[in-house]
RNA sequence: GCGGAGGUGGCGAAAUUGGCAGACGCACCAGCUUGAGGUGCUGGCGCCGCGAGGCAUAGGGGUUCAAGUCCCCUCCUCCGCACCA
């Protein structure tokens, strides 16, 4: 760097040479930002309008990422901006911090997960501020201190009063390497989310269920009031939900084989086609299947190689291709509508978690049944026809299978002749009549699984009594303490079970011994309500007070990763409508604008520890500082899209504030007598041109801002304007006059232009580089809180071009360019257009047939 | 297979309503500045062509005076879902 003996260079009073240190300057403002907490406070009794940005709260893994930056970057700077025009902002931060890293890390490092997880988090937090994003940290929100978690607790046991939480034995979802059981949701393409090598087993165990069910219908309904969500976002949560409307069925097996009876349920979208049903599948692990193998034992070995074979496909993740095999029961079952008897078959392909874990098979209008039909040698009946204005197309057989819906049932008794989806309502409503079935709804979301064996959660409050059975725990005895010195390991079970001091305990309602609960909730319970605390942190008598949350809520934006698309929003929208069902909250929705920032790659690639390719928000803040980090992601790609990390990327970044900062020293004089002065006169020349170029760029910042966020293209807009400046003040400085501070050699820039442009720069990047801004801010000679500052505006007047340039083309190719006065009519811009040289060159000798003008746009002239 | 997003210079991208394709930045080239540079500044920079000019927004067709933008077909990339009965 800097050589210090050399001599240092005579100073020259226009130009400043002194380099943009981002560090120097950035050290200072965090200096006196750490000095005044209160700087990005919420206000207590607001009288302006409120705005709640929210961004997502960070696991506290022990050091923010690239994508955390981005994703703050955006929301900090929408924060800031809402600041500046005037709104009471909540721009509040926490830490969703219980979860097994802390347990791995624990068992590595022999360090408790408490002391790891606030180590990291005071870590993290220092990096945060480093980043200088203006959070009220008197809001901060830790989940797995008491002060939270206790409210889990208590929601629990409001759950539970409602009987929203129960208890239920049922296959679950275990990863042998978490040691603990997930939710369906935790499930990605049958590997554990979070170890995508490790294919998930299934077991049985007591679990705790939310009843998110009961809220299927309305989180998909409610979907369509989410406008202000991406299209993206509700169509995958859509898709989640599954809701199918159909009919059950029952096909009666002539007598029982076992305690699951002799029903057989089938639920079909098609009853329409139950005439040409050939045979009952059920699933392989279907408990009348099960009841046949007890009494089976040929049966029971296929079966179990069904069950086999089944299961590995799960595991692979690719059920979806399974090679169909089944096997037949040597049973009969009768379809109630012709009384036909079927055979009943066992086959890999049907699922026993959706529907009823039983179908009709119909091959001539289901192509995984007509797959099966022909290899198995079934009958193939076709009983619907495709419809056709064309009568003669209408008889024809369509080619198997036929599975669309329009069509017309034949060979369906009296059904004969009706359109399917008549057929579809006047089936279901025989069955309902008869007693042998009736239209329904099933749903792929199951309910909501959240116990977990692990120790790093919140307890579940709930107590084992020999004599009171399943007891919950007296709200009075809130919070149950997560033990501090508990043995982890992954051998399985629950931690808190080798704990006797929390196992044992005595009932609330007989007073005898009995056994706390030692499986702890999911994290996701955590994160499904934090926002909502937020608004209230500190209150103990509740999780919050509701007038709070009916000024705050909702969320005005949310800003976080796709990847939450589903499971954290989902059960957020759910969490939301049961406490207002309680009468906790008023809104029926907690986000009213969602928006899903892309991810940030790196050689094309998403940044992995395996690829070598990550990049550290701690080098970037260190080698270039926090305002080019910050602004380089913004400036890199749109907010939506995938960002590709390019270091020479950030280096223009870097670049560019030197030129902001050197304009600043190059220029500002506030003790200048004219640096206040109001503008004389209209401008002319240069500097009007410079000061239309402004008004001009405070517009397109403006309506990046309020539209579509393209932060990318307002930094551009601010570039262009200092590139605009710097070219007009070129050659300038000889003449200019320290005495009356005038830049008045040829282009004639007035200080008090130079003034105004410089507060602008700054005003317009203080949502993006707020170091950087406040110290030009202090330069300008300005005081007070930059927040405080009301956002530019802009004077369309000004902004207004007075001449404009009108491309001329030629049979729609461009031959020319001319000037004309911005009010031009179009036989002004017409005229000017055929007088221009080139354009009569390019038209010589030919027939004008049309001359096309758009106003303010160009002038298309055809010729022949 | 179904659904969604995307494909524009050497690279990241811009073009917001059908109206000059490539703003802004990176890289590169030339010049200036500097004792020196991983500095600063100025200019150049889609492709072909000496030039006039021609050709260019994944590919093909269409609508239009005019298409990156609208319509049809095909290809490719990424994301989500996937025997959901």
């Amino acid at each position: 760097m800097a050589q210090e003996d050399k001599p240092i260079p005579p100073a020259r009073p226009e130009r400043n040479d002194e380099r943009y240190d981002a560090q120097r300057i950035e050290q200072k403002w965090t200096e006196r930002w750490q000095s005044d907490p209160s700087l990005y406070a919420a206000e207590a009794h607001p009288t302006k309008p409120k705005y709640y940005v929210l961004e997502m709260l960070p696991y506290p893994s022990g050091a923010l990422h690239m994508g955390h930056v981005r994703n703050y970057s955006i929301g900090d700077a929408l924060a800031r901006y809402m600041w500046m025009n005037g709104y009471n902002v909540l721009h509040p931060m926490g830490w969703d911090s219980f979860g097994l890293p802390a347990e791995n890390a624990a068992i590595k490092n022999n360090t408790p997960p408490k002391e790891w997880t606030l180590g990291n988090i005071a870590a993290m937090k220092v990096q945060m501020k480093r980043l200088g994003f203006a959070y009220d940290w008197s809001r901060e929100v830790t989940t797995c201190l008491p002060d939270y978690y206790r409210w889990n607790q208590w929601f629990f046991l409001k759950l539970y009063e409602s009987g929203l939480a129960y208890r239920k034995k049922s296959k679950v979802n275990w990863c042998p390497v978490c040691c603990t059981v997930l939710a369906n949701e935790q499930v990605v393409g049958g590997m554990c989310w979070r170890h995508e090598d490790t294919p998930v087993e299934q077991r049985e165990l007591e679990q705790w269920f939310l009843r998110i069910t009961k809220y299927a219908d309305e989180l998909l309904r409610d979907l369509e009031k989410l406008s202000g969500w991406p299209e993206k976002v509700r169509i995958m949560q859509q898709n989640w939900i599954g809701r199918s409307e159909g009919t059950l069925v029952d096909f009666d097996l002539g007598g029982t084989v076992g305690p699951a009876g002799s029903t057989i349920t089938v639920f079909t979208t098609r009853v329409d086609t139950i005439y040409g049903a050939t045979s009952v599948q059920l699933a392989p692990e279907h408990p009348i299947v099960v009841d046949m193998i007890a009494r089976d034992a040929e049966l029971r070995v296929k079966v179990n190689e069904l069950i086999a074979e089944q299961r590995r496909a799960k595991e692979a993740g690719d059920i979806g291709n399974i090679e169909k095999h089944g096997v037949f029961t040597g049973r009969y079952a009768k379809n109630p509508y012709n009384g036909e008897a079927v055979p009943v078959w066992v086959a890999n392909y049907i699922l026993m978690d959706y529907g009823t874990g039983a179908i009709m098979s119909v091959p001539a209008h289901d192509e995984r049944d007509y797959e099966f039909a022909k290899k198995y040698g079934l009958e193939i009946r076709l009983v619907i026809l495709p419809s056709s204005s064309d009568p003669e197309e209408t008889m024809a057989e369509p080619a198997l299978p036929f599975t669309t819906m329009d069509g017309i049932l034949v060979n369906s008794g009296e059904f004969s002749g009706l359109s399917c989806e008549d057929a579809i309502t006047k089936m279901s409503a025989l069955a309902e009549e008869k007693g042998f079935g009736k239209a329904t709804v099933t749903f792929r979301l199951k309910d909501w699984g959240i116990s977990r064996q692990r120790y790093w959660g919140t307890p579940i409050p709930m107590v084992y009594c020999d004599k009171d059975g399943v007891v919950p725990v007296a709200e009075k005895d809130l919070p149950i303490i997560l033990p501090d010195k508990v043995p982890i390991t992954l051998a399985g079970g629950s931690p808190l079970a080798s704990v006797p001091a929390f196992l044992n305990t005595t009932c609330p309602k007989c007073g005898g011994p009995a056994r706390r609960e030692t499986d702890t909730m999911d994290t996701f319970v955590d994160s499904s309500w934090y926002f909502y605390r937020y608004a209230d942190a500190h209150n103990d008598k509740a999780p919050f007070d509701s007038d709070k949350i009916a000024y705050w809520f909702p969320i005005d934006q949310y800003i976080g990763g796709v990847e939450h698309a589903i499971l954290h929003l989902i059960y957020s929208r759910f969490w939301t409508k049961f406490m207002r069902d309680m009468g906790l909250v008023k809104n029926d929705e907690p986000v009213k604008r969602l928006f899903t920032q892309g991810m940030v790659i790196k050689d094309g690639a998403k940044m992995s520890k395996n690829l070598g390719n990550v990049v550290s928000p701690d080098e970037m803040v260190e080698r270039y500082g926090a305002d080019a980090t910050r602004m380089y992601s913004l400036f890199a790609a749109p907010p939506d899209r995938d960002l590709d990390w390019q270091e020479s990327g950030i280096e223009g970044i870097q670049r560019f504030l030197g030129r902001v900062y050197r304009f600043y020293e190059n220029h500002a004089k506030p003790q200048d007598p004219d640096w206040r002065a109001p503008l004389s006169a209209p401008l002319t020349g240069s500097a009007r041109r410079l000061q239309r170029k402004l008004h001009q760029t405070i517009k397109r910042v403006t309506d990046d801002f309020q539209g579509r966020w393209h932060f990318n293209t307002c930094i551009s807009a601010i570039m262009e304007l200092l590139n605009d400046a710097n070219r007009r003040m070129l050659g300038s400085e000889d003449a200019q006059s320290p005495a009356t501070g005038a830049l008045v050699k040829g282009d004639e820039i007035p200080l008090t232009l130079l003034a105004e442009v410089q507060r602008n720069i700054a005003l317009l990047l203080a949502p993006m580089a707020p170091y950087l801004v406040h110290e030009l801010w202090e330069m300008t000679g300005e005081t007070g809180n930059l927040l405080k500052a009301p956002w530019p505006k802009y004077d369309p007047a000004l902004a207004a071009e007075d001449e404009i340039e009108i491309p001329v083309q030629v049979n729609g190719k461009l031959r020319s360019v001319v000037v004309v006065p911005a009010g031009a009519s179009e036989d002004q811009i017409k005229q000017a257009a055929l007088a221009d040289e080139k354009v009569r060159a390019a038209i010589a000798g030919k027939q004008v047939v049309k001359v096309i003008v758009v106003p303010k746009k160009l002038v298309n002239i055809v010729v022949r």
